[in-house]
DNA sequence: CGGAAGATCCACT
DNA sequence: GTGGATCTTCCGA
């Protein structure tokens, strides 16, 4: 039962931005902590941003500044980006080639190292479902994740993509992304992904 | 070199 | 439902 912990290699990313997005949900991120503890969360939303043609992406029309340059790596390196004066994000680079493509981890469910995890987002043991990762500046907060990740691969310690448990089609819910409405016609498209009905979805659930 | 905006969250009404 | 917190990054002048 420990294959949830194995880990994805960085080819896990290299495919259609979408399809990462779709089949992250269900997959674990792990991150290990200088003094050893493991925190480990299932990943329940994503985003895919699809880079050059997408102008709700960093990356549109090829924008390129030292801020975004991650997002060129290859697939399975990890974009953070520093957004409202307080907040991180994480997102997996991911796309059959380096076009600025990623998956922006939006939400997930805490496994292991809950008690850690209310710690670093300074909340009370009765936090309620969604309150220590649900949105994606609450799950770089509860995993502590900044820019020092910037660039890192993924597939690796101390911060790592992990097999989980893949969710089937009738579980995901699509809708259109979130705080992206000046993007025009790419604002509405279906690239949220999320598990249907789950607690820890942020809001609004699609 | 200044100003504005941002893939957010929380407290408050 | 709304606005304030807070600061990096980038673009235009």
């Amino acid at each position: 039962m420990d294959d949830a912990r194995q880990i994805l290699p960085l080819t896990f990313s290299a495919r259609p931005v979408q399809e990462v997005a779709r089949d992250l949900l269900g997959r674990y991120l792990v991150r290990e902590l200088a003094d050893g503890t493991s925190l480990i969360v299932r990943l329940v939303e994503t985003e895919a941003y699809l880079g050059i043609s997408d102008r709700a992406s960093h990356a549109f029309d090829g924008h390129r500044t030292d801020r975004v340059q991650s997002l060129y790596l290859a697939a399975g390196h990890a974009y953070v980006y520093f957004v409202y004066g307080m907040h991180f994000c994480l997102n997996v680079v991911a796309g059959v080639t380096p076009e600025g493509g990623a998956v922006l981890l939006r939400a997930a469910e805490p496994v292991e190292g809950i008690e850690q995890m209310t710690v670093h987002r300074s909340l009370q043991r009765s936090a309620k479902p969604g309150d220590i990762a649900g949105g994606p500046a609450k799950l770089c907060a509860a995993l502590q994740v900044d820019r020092e990740f910037d660039g890192a691969q993924l597939d690796r310690a101390p911060l790592y993509l992990a097999c989980g448990h893949p969710v089937a089609d009738g579980e995901v819910a699509r809708g259109r992304r979130i705080g992206v409405e000046y993007a025009g016609e790419a604002a509405g498209w279906p690239l949220r992904f999320a598990l249907r009905g789950h607690q820890h979805v942020s809001r609004p659930r699609p």
